[in-house]
DNA sequence: GGAGGCCTCGGAAGG
DNA sequence: CGAGGCCTCC
């Protein structure tokens, strides 16, 4: 390999790329090319001779981890794969396996996610008889996520004299209880949440000196993407892992910081200073990105933070077009101002879709971005909301999977014992709960002991043996199916696809879609032997030609949020998003809405100067995603929570110096509109973005619906029901829902009458007359 | 089991 | 306003 690629990059960016031994802090201004020399001082090091094996780079984010792989691959070679590159959760997910039995962990532990934490807490919670007003399960998990991410324990929490005062004066000296309990309960169910894969792994390196200096001699080069969002759990990993040879490089942007509000923390880079004398500090102050315009309005913005490093951000690029200031009237007609200005300038500019993005600082705002466009015929695209992995068909069969797995993971459990319903209800759930509290017992190991040690009668008995036994089956397939063919068999074994299936709602036949769509991509886990995460597998479980199976899969997207695309990329569509999910995207015409007081900025930050300053940070990121054309826009009038409520400007308009800007006089954007109509052809088009994980994330469903109800889609749903005085046993009658059916006994009067109805694939059902929709055949 | 009524609450979001 | 949680009722 040669050292050719060095020539691509300018001169600081070399000096950063070429430096690889000892301690580098590089500070990378908005568009300077941090990745490419993220990217470049990897190849660099392998060109060096330094082996893939021992190096260590981590991101924040999958989507990050990604890119960066592909990048290096395309310079480096296969030589890449063997890289540890992932995100901070996924690596040490990696490293906690393998070496979980020091932790008194088994390899095959669940990784809960803030949904299950939030159901542990629930019913820890409920079973101290705590009232939940008082005490929030998000609550009480933000204060345990704190004092975990700043490497407190329980027990350090108990005997923290702070902490303790400060949950008695907030009304909740419990919350220290309610740790140690919901610390114990993730153990005894197998399991780790999200902040003890941090946690975790300090605790890890901190007591087994032989665990430290594996790791230590592993990664003898450690990478770092986006340091400023790291908190302190994480920062003390790193200072443990670099300490034997020092190489470590930290890569980031103060003014980019926006993350503080979870526990992410700038002073680490001041810290970073200190903790390391002879650091070598680079910094890339070139833009490559955006205009002169739009660069030194970013600048002239962000000098208003008193918090921030030294840096003078440039470019060479030329001058480009002042900053539009969009005044509407109304949050409607900011949408329709917006989607003019895009129809124009597409024309104008000979521009694509793709070209285009709209960023806000709260979700609500699409609603009105999103009617305009429609109306305008835009295609456009929502990245966030509903993530495919969130949505209940896909949690359902997921759980399934953790609970053949891990059978002690009790959320899976409590999840899936009743669905499909199996006459497992509340009462016997109650009773396993209450058991298992009283025993310290796993429902697991309760609902698999034959001595009935809960106490329930003798047809619930054979219900939960009939449960275990089931998954017990799944469990023995483990080791010898592929992913794909126990996937499919655990679908169809358990009922649910059966259910699915027979659901003909729109909403049931996306859920169908979306349970094939998941099952599609196992199969195309199992057959390219491709993993979905980013992160390379040097360490376990990649043997090639041996079966890939669904503990592999499993691990493979725990800790994945999000679908990633992909393949939707060809698409040509205005992105619509939030300015946090903007952060690394670039885009050659950029509009920021709803630049109004108590909005941007959030009314939330406006008492505190800190927070304040991270919501300008927030503004900064959000301008510099432009590379050409900048628009901001705000209304005098919005609706917020059903009231008209009247704005002012944003304080972040007059913080941009002036001579940047350009007020646009108000136009009334129906005058010589060419196209306002409500397209027919578009509502497909607005449909499929609710459709499956081909889209990644896709569109809220309520909104989905308003549209559909909008455009008055043929109504599937619209199932008339017939009248029903005249059953009797024996007839045919088709219900919404369960489909046909044969009727086998009617009893009652009036208003009471029901009938028992034996439906195909659903068995036997009562059904109250006076309510169920049947159709007589 | 599920449909409907009532109440609450509303910030951005990585893994 | 609208989503989600909880309770009640048949």
């Amino acid at each position: 390999m040669n050292t050719k690629y060095l020539e691509e990059l300018n001169d600081a960016q070399n000096a950063a790329v070429i430096h690889t031994e000892g301690p580098v802090m590089i500070i990378a201004g908005a568009g300077s090319g941090k990745t490419r020399v993220l990217t470049y001082r990897i190849a660099h090091l392998l060109c060096m001779n330094v082996d893939a094996f021992h190096i260590l780079a981590l991101t924040f984010t999958n989507k990050a981890a990604k890119e960066m792989r592909n990048r290096i691959e395309r310079i480096a070679g296969n030589e890449a794969r063997n890289l540890w590159m992932g995100t901070f959760h996924a690596v040490f997910a990696k490293i906690l396996r393998i070496e979980a039995e020091r932790l008194l962990f088994p390899v095959n532990f669940t990784i809960y996610d803030t949904d299950d934490s939030r159901s542990l807490m629930k019913s820890i919670i409920r079973e101290q008889a705590l009232d939940d007003k008082l005490y929030k399960p998000e609550v009480i998990l933000n204060r345990i996520s704190a004092a975990k991410n700043n490497l407190y324990s329980w027990q350090d929490y108990q005997n923290n004299a702070q902490f303790i005062a400060d949950d008695y004066a907030s009304g909740k000296p419990k919350i220290a209880e309610l740790f140690e309990l919901y610390v114990k309960r993730c153990r005894r169910n197998s399991a780790m949440d999200f902040d003890d894969l941090l946690f975790n792994m300090y605790d890890l390196i901190n007591r087994f000196p032989e665990a430290l200096h594996k790791y230590q001699h592993k990664f003898k080069y450690i990478l770092v993407d986006e340091f400023q969002d790291t908190n302190f759990v994480q920062y003390s990993i790193l200072k443990k892992l670099a300490a034997a040879f020092e190489n470590i490089c930290v890569v980031g942007d103060d003014a980019q910081s926006i993350y503080a509000f979870r526990g992410a923390n700038i002073r680490n880079i001041l810290t970073f200073e200190k903790d390391y004398p002879d650091l070598k500090v680079f910094k890339l102050e070139q833009n490559y990105r955006s205009t002169k315009t739009i660069v030194n309005a970013a600048n002239s913005l962000i000098e208003k933070n008193k918090t921030r490093l030294k840096k003078e951000v440039w470019t060479h690029n030329e001058t480009g077009r002042k900053i539009s200031v969009l005044r509407a009237l109304s949050d409607n007609e900011e949408g329709m101002m917006v989607a003019n200005s895009i129809f124009e300038t597409r024309v104008n500019h000979q521009w694509h879709n793709h070209d285009f993005a709209i960023l806000y600082r709260t979700n609500a705002q699409s609603r009105s971005m999103e009617e305009a466009l429609r109306k305008m015929n835009i295609p456009y695209r929502i990245y966030g909301g509903l993530s495919f992995y969130k949505r209940k068909e896909i949690k359902d069969i997921l759980a399934y999977f953790r609970l053949a797995i891990n059978p002690d993971d009790e959320e899976a459990l409590k999840r899936v014992i009743n669905v499909p319903a199996r006459g497992i209800g509340k009462t016997t759930l109650d009773r396993l709960v209450v058991t298992g509290a009283e025993q310290d017992r796993s429902a697991w190991s309760l609902i698999t002991d034959s001595s009935n040690p809960c106490g329930v009668n003798s047809s619930t008995l054979q219900r939960l043996s009939d449960f275990a036994l089931m998954i017990q089956g799944f469990s023995l397939k483990l080791k010898t199916e592929s992913a794909y063919d126990l996937a499919t068999y655990i679908c169809t074994s358990s009922g649910l696809l059966r259910e699915l299936y027979h659901d003909k709602t729109p909403e049931g036949l996306s859920r169908y879609e979306n349970v094939q769509e998941l099952l599609n991509g196992i199969r195309e886990f199992v057959e390219t032997g491709r993993s979905i995460t980013p992160q390379g597998d040097p360490g376990i479980n990649q043997d090639e030609g041996q079966v890939r199976t669904l503990e592999m899969y499993m691990q493979d997207i725990a800790l994945l949020t999000d679908a990633d695309e992909g393949d939707e990329k060809n698409k040509d569509t205005v992105s619509l998003m939030t300015v946090h999910a903007a952060k690394g995207l670039e885009f050659p015409a950029v509009f920021v809405v709803g630049l109004e007081e108590n909005l941007f900025p959030s009314q939330l930050s406006l008492n505190d100067r800190e927070d304040l300053e991270e919501e300008r940070r927030l503004f900064y990121v959000a301008i510099t995603r432009a590379e050409k054309l900048l628009t901001l826009s705000w209304a005098t009038s919005r609706y917020r929570w059903g009231n008209l409520i009247n704005c002012e400007p944003s304080r972040f308009l007059e913080e941009i110096d002036p001579e940047f800007l350009e007020e646009v006089s108000p136009r009334h954007p129906h005058s010589g509109n060419p196209v306002l109509e409500d397209h027919p052809a578009e509502r497909w088009e607005s449909r499929k973005y609710d459709r499956g994980r081909g889209n990644g994330s896709s569109r809220p469903i309520g909104t989905t619906q308003s549209v559909l109800k909008k455009v008055n889609t043929p109504e599937v749903r619209n199932f008339t029901g017939d009248d029903t005085s005249h059953i009797q046993p024996g007839m045919q009658v088709e219900h919404e829902k369960f489909g046909k059916g044969k009727v086998l006994l009617v009893e009652g009067n009036a208003s009471d009458r029901k009938a028992t109805i034996c439906f195909n694939g659903f068995g036997n059902k009562q059904i109250l007359l006076k309510y169920a929709r049947l159709k007589m055949l």
